[in-house]
Order: structure tokens, then sequence, then C-alpha cells
DNA sequence: TACTAAATAGTAAAAATTACTGAAAGTGGA
DNA sequence: TCCACTTTCAGTAATTTTTACTATTTAGTA
């Protein structure tokens, strides 16, 4: 995962620049589609499923094909620049890689909110994992109800 | 999550036992379709899909449905007695609840495996996660290519 | 401007999950 | 043990989500 700092994560235009140039770099082309889905998912906070992005994306350009979405959803995420939010649910969700950070999910409503957590980051991994391979990434993924969904509940 | 110990983690019986008299207080009818699902699962170490379990099911009861086994990993999982393993991919993936875990995915094969580690399980939550809500659990996944993909791919 | 491989739109197909219906079966009480 | 009640089931249909296919268009480059 490329590790951008959190102090560019609301500099879209950086980003994207920089999208741009590791696209020439690895060969993929930049037509307005990709770019335009890899804009939307990096201004996204919300973790947004195919069928999400591909409403969005009709917005400003109604001809676009769902087909078109998955693939390059498919293309980036095989060249780490999007990743897929591990969610238990049939439905995929995606997000641009901005910066380290783990996931709180919540069981009521669904939503899914990032967080950063150095401490985790830092520590070390137990024994096992280098036993058993090579390991890449860690995540955290921590489950509940959120504020919103609790006070909902209340009244 | 009921933290059973892994000291039973053989002993199926005794899980299947506790299941059932879980089935009972919480008025879940215990049908051989319901109880045969769950025992595949607790023996089963490779979190098998609902395709799988309903392949594995028809080996002893062929006239079993898909509807069925859906229908009961759903109910299994409301109740707290299965869990879905959170691995991105469209298919879902299920296994019982034995005992406290993590899991280990490797990207090439797809193979996922479980795995203990205490000293996270003990550690504190970072500020930002009371301030959202409420955790209920906090589960870890690493992602990296396991041993047998590294050797067979060093051929 | 023209060439070429990659990417796209539009559509079809496949995979995964959920819904529906009448029949069967477990549960609790007489 | 039998009965009534309700859940669950099998079989099937429908929906949702994702992937595949093909003719056409486009980005990158000379």
């Amino acid at each position: 995962m490329k590790d951008l700092s959190i102090g560019n994560a609301g500099k879209i235009n950086d980003l994207l620049a920089e999208f741009e140039s590791v696209c020439r770099e690895i060969g993929l082309r930049l037509t307005h589609q990709r770019r335009e889905l890899y804009r939307l998912l990096l201004q996204a906070d919300d973790h947004p499923s195919a069928e999400t992005l591909y409403e969005r994306l009709r917005q400003e350009m109604p001809t676009i094909s769902l087909d078109t979405v998955y693939r390059n959803l498919h293309t980036l995420e095989a060249h780490d620049l999007i990743a897929r939010v591990p969610t238990g649910k049939s439905q995929a969700r995606f997000e641009a890689k901005k910066f380290r950070h783990h996931h709180l999910m919540c069981s009521r409503c669904g939503k899914i909110t990032d967080m950063q957590w150095e401490t985790f980051d830092n520590s070390e991994l137990p024994d096992y994992a280098s036993f058993w391979g090579l390991v890449m990434d860690k995540q955290v993924t921590l489950t509940g109800i959120c504020k919103e969904c609790l006070q909902r509940e209340q009244k």
C-alpha cells in the first residue's frame, strides 16, 4: 500500500495527479471514465458499492456502462490503487487508498467509518503469522453500534 | 460472542450439546437440517461458503434445499451462533463460533486460516472508538501469501 | 494525421442470494 | 399419545450482484 500521509488527505487534486503519474508508469490508459471513477472514490467517504458508483458516474456521463465500472474497479484494485472493504456482506464496497486506516462498522445502519490507530500499526505480529507465510497487510475491523443509532434507539 | 475456551475446540459433541441447549433457550427448533448445518460448520476448518455447505449437506440429505441452507445461516448468524468471515469477496464464507480468533487470508489461493492473538485481544481501543459509539467486537485480518503458495512460486 | 492496442457501451449470461407457496414436522399442552 | 399451533422445509421462481462478450471508440504515440 502506497502510504500517503494524512496531511494530503484533503488535497484531491494532488492525489489525482499522483494517480495519473502512477497510471502512466504502469501503462494504464487515462480514460475519462477511469479518472472520474477514481476521483469519485477519492472524494467519497462512504465506501460506495459498484452500483452506487455507477449511479454517481451516470450523473456526469450518462452513457457509461456498469461493466466499465466493474472492470475498472478490478483493474485499480489489482494495481493497489483502490481497495475493497471487507464487510462480509454480499455487495462489495470500495475505497481509494488515501492513508493507512482501519474500519468501524455499524451493524444497525451499515455505515462504515475510517479510523487511524497507530499503536496497532506499530505493534508486532504474533509468532504464528511468520510461520503462516508472508504478511503484507494488517487491518482491524471494529463492529458495533454507532452513536447515531444508539441515540435513535433510546427514543 | 460466546467465549468458548480453546480447550473445547476438538470436542464437537460438547459444542453440539451446547448448541442444542442454546437453541431451546432462544426458541429455535432443533431440526435435523439445522443441527447438521451447525455440526458441519463446527468440524469444518475451511470457512465454507453457502454453496459448499449445501453440497456437503446433500451428501447426507439429498433433498435439502439451498434456501434452507441460506435461511439457517441467517438465523444462526442473527443469534450469534455462527459468523460470516469478512473477506471482501462477493461470496460469503461462514464459521462456527468456537473460540476467539482472527483471520489470515492468502491473496493467492484464497485460503482462510484462524489465528489467536491474545495480546491484541487484551489491548485498549483507540479513543476514537468510544467517541464513535458502542464497540461490540474487534477483529484483525492479516493478508498476504501463505507458505504453500510461496513455495509453489519459487519453483 | 494515422496507426494500434486498450478500453468502452450495450447487451447477455452467470453467480449468488432472497422470496414465495403449500406441505411436513417439531413443540407444548390435554 | 394425540392434537393444535407454529415454525421450518422442499421446490421453485425471482432478484441482486457480478462477469463475459462483441463491435466500436479512444488514448497514446509516431
